[in-house]
DNA sequence: CAGCTTTGTCACCGGATGGTGATAACAGGC
DNA sequence: GCCTGTTATCACCATCCGGTGACAAAGCTG
């Protein structure tokens, strides 16, 4: 059933135009990727498929609009985590690791595209991933503390590894409530995964590499 | 171009049951999970679909077998790496790490079932879950070491983690070569990760959680 | 009023999909 | 030989897909 019956016969293309944006993030987000086509778009939105090839040059130019939109969402809310250069770097790392998971885990799009990017064509899903990079890069250049980082430690690294911890838990809790055995569906089972994950990146710093 | 021309008519129903399910991990590697239709894996296994309903049932029977025989493999090349308990509790994760690192980028089929876990209706794929969780689950209680675990260290959590983050490497290496931005495509591109992979392992006891 | 552009709607196309019923080729038992 | 059951093939269905051309209605300009 479309969320939104086509009942508004105005005349506005700029209201049509979002409201065909906002029903594909509405079906990436509860359907996936896979279930993202024209026919299913237009149903959506409330309205005629041949709009989307005329106001958006079909699925591409939605996604690019959605990427767009997307992208400044996560941006906000990276930015509610933290906006100014950390004090150290252990602090940096484990603000960058918080705000990351929170981000996520406060908009299943976000965690939607991402799996879409794995399992999709490339090329299709390409807006997203620039988009989304840049964002995240803009803000680790903007939170990054201004000491010296510390010798010794592979700093990208760390911070692949770690992000990519957490991208595997908001996907791995979004398929099937766990992460490998470790159950995700809980306010305490997050917690639990928050706290080890600061806990794992205080000793990286401490430890040394 | 199906891989597997129609040339064999001999009547063998366990070598045709047999090319239905190499054709289906073969779209499954090469074109992913979207691309896995009753048509395209018969047109793969050069044989009629109607086959794949008198056969498995279906495609859920298809993928049933497919979960069988990933599972198999993937408890092989583990054994690879190890095959008895370890001496001590940060031996045990890294070679645990190290092993599901290698099974997984030495067999590209598991990642793309992985990716396509995330992405796809959940069902479809569960039996590939079940077996997966079921190779894991045997693999470190058989490796585990014999000393009772150190205190103070949530080692699931940290397993849960550390298998996340090779999970999310595999995948987004296979999508765009790169996690995050760290680079995954060279050799020792590879070697990096696996280096600070294993000197967060370190860390992780060292340090205390 | 006429003329034109924009916005929205409908009907249709070729092709691919999942699924099924009828039928042909081959094997073995009698 | 003939009969039966299995294996494989073909033809067909309804349905969905992405995509396009034609057309009705609304609004703006003269």
């Amino acid at each position: 059933m479309p969320a939104t019956d086509r009942t508004d016969h105005r005349r506005d293309r700029d209201a049509t135009a979002a409201r065909v944006i906002a029903a594909a993030a509405t079906i990436l987000a509860r359907d996936g990727a896979t279930a993202l086509g024209v026919n299913a778009l237009a149903k959506e939105a409330g309205c005629d498929k041949q709009l989307i090839y005329r106001y958006f040059d079909g699925l591409d130019g939605v996604m690019a609009a959605l990427g767009e939109a997307v992208a400044t969402r996560l941006a906000s809310r990276l930015a509610e985590a933290r906006n100014s250069p950390a004090p150290d770097w252990p602090s940096f790392s484990q603000s960058l690791a918080r705000g990351l998971l929170a981000a996520c885990r406060a908009d299943p799009l976000l965690g939607r595209i991402r799996a879409a990017e794995f399992a999709s064509p490339p090329g299709r899903l390409a807006p997203f991933v620039a988009a989304r990079g840049q964002v995240l890069q803009d803000w680790v250049v903007r939170t990054r503390p201004a000491l010296p980082p510390p010798a010794g430690t592979d700093i990208p690294a760390l911070h692949a590894l770690l992000a990519g911890a957490i991208e595997a838990a908001i996907l791995s809790a979004a398929a099937s409530g766990a992460l490998v055995g470790l159950p995700l569906q809980t306010d305490s089972d997050w917690a639990r995964l928050e706290q080890n994950l600061m806990a794992l990146i205080a000793a990286a710093y401490r430890g040394g590499g």
